[in-house]
DNA sequence: TCAATTTAGTTACATATGAAACTATTTCTA
DNA sequence: TAGAAATAGTTTCATATGTAACTAAATTGA
C-alpha cells in the first residue's frame, strides 16, 4: 500500500516532479511562475526607473489613466489590482513629480479625480512604446500561436488562482 | 507613413491590446504575469505562514535541501534564484526555529553546510503534500495537455526573460 | 434628522527588502 | 610566499511594503 513511495510516470495526472514525498522546486509551477514574473518585472522596473525615475506601481497608475481617462483612486484600485495604500502612495509621488493632477469632486468631497498633466501625458506617450517593445521582445521566444495560448492559459490560471485564494483565505 | 497610428488586427505579430499609442494593462503580458504570480504566492504564503510560521523564502531553502540533501548557502543560491542576503536571512531564521543545522566545512572554513534537523525534516514532510495540493488545485482549471503546454511556455519565457534582463541590464 | 455605518483616502507602525559595505577565509600570481 | 583578488557569508542602512488605525465626508435608517 505504499504505492505513493515512487512516482508513476504513466499516470497522466501526475505532475512533473514526481511523487508526493519530495518537491522539486524547479518543477513546481508556482515557483517557476514567481521566478519568471520576478525576472520580467525586474527588467521592466529598471527600464522605467533608469529612464523616467518612476516605479512600476506609478506606471500602472499612469497606464490606466492614460488609456481610460481620468478617474479616482478607488477606480484605479479596481483597474490595477493595487490596494488603496499602494495607489495613494503612487499618486502622491506622481503629483509631486508633476505627472498627475488631482481635482476634488464637487459632488462627493471625499473623492479626487486624477488625470495626467501635459508632462504626464508626454511621459505616458514615451513609455508606451518602450513597454510594448519589452513585451514583444519577451514574447519573441514564442510563436504567435504560442503567444495566443499563453494568453488563454494566463486567464484561466488567474481565475483558478483567485478562487483558490478566496477559498483558502477562510 | 503613419501606419502605426491604428492597430492592424490582421497583423499576426500585433499583440492583443492594439496599437502602439495606448497600453491596455489587462492585455499586457508582464502585468498579467505579475498579478497572477502575486495571487498564487499570496495564497501559498498564507498557507505556510498560518500552519508552519514559515515564509516562502524559508520554505524554498528547506525544499531544496529536502530534495537534494545538505548544501551550503551558496549552493542554495544557485538552486533557488535567491540572492545570498535572502539565503542568509532565511537560514538564520530556520536555524533559530530549529529546522536547520549548520556545520562548518573543515576544508573551507568560510563555508557552512546546511542540513535539515529531524524537526525540519518533519516540517518538510508535512509541507510537501500541502504544496503539491495547492499546485494541483491551481492547475485544476487546465486540462493535462494545457498543463504540459504551460510548463513548456514557462521554460521558454524564462529563457527569453533572462536574456532580456541581461541585455537590457547594460 | 441625527446617530450609526459605510466609503474615500491618508498616515503610522512594524516588518521586509535590496544594495553596499563589511569580516573572514581562500585562491591566485608575481 | 607575500600581497592582491576572489569567495562565502553577515551586517548595515535606507527604502518599500502590508496591516491597521485614522480623518473626513456621505449614506443609511430608525
Amino acid at each position: 500500500m505504499q504505492s505513493q513511495e515512487k512516482p508513476d510516470p504513466t499516470n497522466p495526472s501526475e505532475l512533473p516532479g514526481g511523487d508526493n514525498k519530495r518537491l522539486i522546486l524547479e518543477d513546481f509551477i508556482p515557483y517557476r511562475l514567481s521566478v519568471l514574473s520576478n525576472t520580467v518585472s525586474r527588467t521592466i522596473a529598471r527600464l522605467y526607473s533608469d529612464q523616467f525615475d518612476i516605479t512600476i506601481l506609478e506606471w500602472r497608475v499612469m497606464a490606466v489613466i492614460g488609456s481610460f481617462g481620468p478617474m479616482s483612486a478607488n477606480e484605479i484600485c479596481q483597474n490595477t489590482e493595487m490596494d488603496k495604500v499602494q495607489v495613494s502612495r503612487a499618486t502622491t509621488k506622481l503629483i509631486e513629480s508633476g505627472r498627475l493632477a488631482r481635482k476634488e469632486d464637487e459632488t462627493d468631497r471625499r473623492r479626487f479625480v486624477l488625470s495626467l498633466t501635459a508632462g504626464g501625458r508626454q511621459t505616458y506617450d514615451e513609455i508606451v512604446p518602450i513597454a510594448k517593445r519589452s513585451e514583444r521582445r519577451l514574447l519573441d521566444v514564442l510563436t504567435s500561436e504560442e503567444t495566443q495560448r499563453l494568453s488563454i492559459l494566463l486567464s484561466k490560471l488567474q481565475i483558478g488562482a483567485t478562487r483558490l485564494n478566496e477559498v483558502d483565505g477562510s
